[in-house]
DNA sequence: ATATTTTTTTTGACAAGTCTAAAAATAAAA
DNA sequence: TTTTATTTTTAGACTTGTCAAAAAAAATAT
């Protein structure tokens, strides 16, 4: 088994390398796991000795495949933790995270497996982010950031890519939860924001910060 | 908060003074937390700086308020997650107590109180011990060791007193539940073993440790 | 009341994980 | 290409939690 602070780091070189499509720094991690860059120096020697990474000083880390294992078994508890808090539990997706990240720490694969089934096998978390199933396999699907609709595209929100509280609250009072449909009515080129219609007819004006963090699958172009 | 390690010494300190009626030994400790005395002597001596406990060297160990309070929360939170297991994830009573012992560390009083509630509030675990309220409170209610039954006497599994896997697999396999009906049919003077009637009016020979260590409710005497 | 055994504490050491401050290596700028 | 700035690593120290061995206190036996 590996410790919980083991298994923080091989999940902060996963999405750091996953989203920067390279090695992930020192200072990266760092930044990520909030703490020291001396921290990070001491761990990565550590893993490094139990050949869950690859790493070369000065030169960044990735994951070997035993701790590209280990990170993916991790995110697949996270999101299913996740799941079970919003599904079953009640909670809104913005109170969610804290208690997963200590959740993914229990270890037990029978507890994990029958939590899946229990919630139904579920491909994504409640925002939208994919889960691996038993064998780390991933379910891939289409999405765009609202960002890169035309007017007239019509989407259904998907997914986000800032996970914050307060980007969650905004989109719960905006009544952008997931699975919500929109279409594009207006692109103001000025500062790149939307104008929107959603359900029920109602008109939204989104900012470009807004639509660079919300995925939808778009749908058949209107055609009116 | 507290640390894991804090935590189980202080359940164990619970523990103890419960069952014996006293202070908690340092020998008594270590063999519970599965340590050596000089790491309980250590850990002692840190907790009553925190004030959890009231510790005099040589002397034992009681909680304080405090202590008690952080006791009695972990153990409704180990047994919370205990019900959930079984009832919702479909693990049979001897499976679940490692998990639990991972789960009940984890904090926040949102999610255990949340739990509780999609759990409908149960009073009692798996095992037929009781769940304190989110106040602390116990739910008690009367039962007695198979063991002094009479003959005659009739009862109802309520609980166990050792929550061993093997002891909990042979009762399972005995049938006899949490629910189960009994009667005591015959007692044998030689080794204390008593013969019983269950349901279905199937008959099963009991040793005496087997009775030493299964709680019933009793019904009224029969009378024929 | 003294000797012996048991229990408990102290001592010193170790591993994991963290930090600050300083040194070394790399990257960027002049 | 040399200088400067940034990033990363090293060094030394601290905390938590653990242990074995030795010393001290308490309990038990003679």
């Amino acid at each position: 088994m590996h410790s919980q602070a083991e298994e923080n780091y091989l999940k902060a070189i996963f999405s750091i390398s996953e989203k920067e499509g390279k090695a992930a720094s020192t200072n990266a991690i760092a930044a990520m796991i909030q703490t020291t860059a001396a921290s990070v120096t001491d761990m990565l020697r550590r893993l490094s000795e139990k050949n869950l990474i690859a790493y070369e000083k000065y030169r960044g880390v990735t994951l070997s495949e035993s701790g590209h294992k280990v990170a993916t078994a991790l995110i697949r508890k996270h999101r299913l933790w996740e799941v079970f808090l919003v599904e079953k539990l009640g909670f809104s997706w913005d109170e969610v995270h804290e208690f997963a990240e200590q959740l993914e720490h229990v270890q037990g694969d029978a507890l994990v497996n029958r939590l899946d089934k229990f919630l139904g096998n579920p491909k994504f978390d409640p925002h939208g982010d994919p889960i691996p199933d038993a064998q780390g396999r991933w379910t891939h699907r289409p999405q765009a950031l609202l960002a890169t609709l035309q007017t007239g595209d019509r989407g259904v929100v998907t997914g986000v890519e800032d996970h914050s509280t307060a980007f969650l609250q905004y989109l719960d009072q905006q009544g952008l939860i997931l699975g919500a449909a929109l279409e594009v009515v207006e692109r103001f080129p000025y500062d790149q924001s939307l104008r929107v219609r959603t359900h029920g007819d109602r008109e939204l004006m989104l900012s470009e910060k807004v639509c660079q963090n919300l995925y939808v699958r778009t749908l058949n172009t209107s055609m009116d």
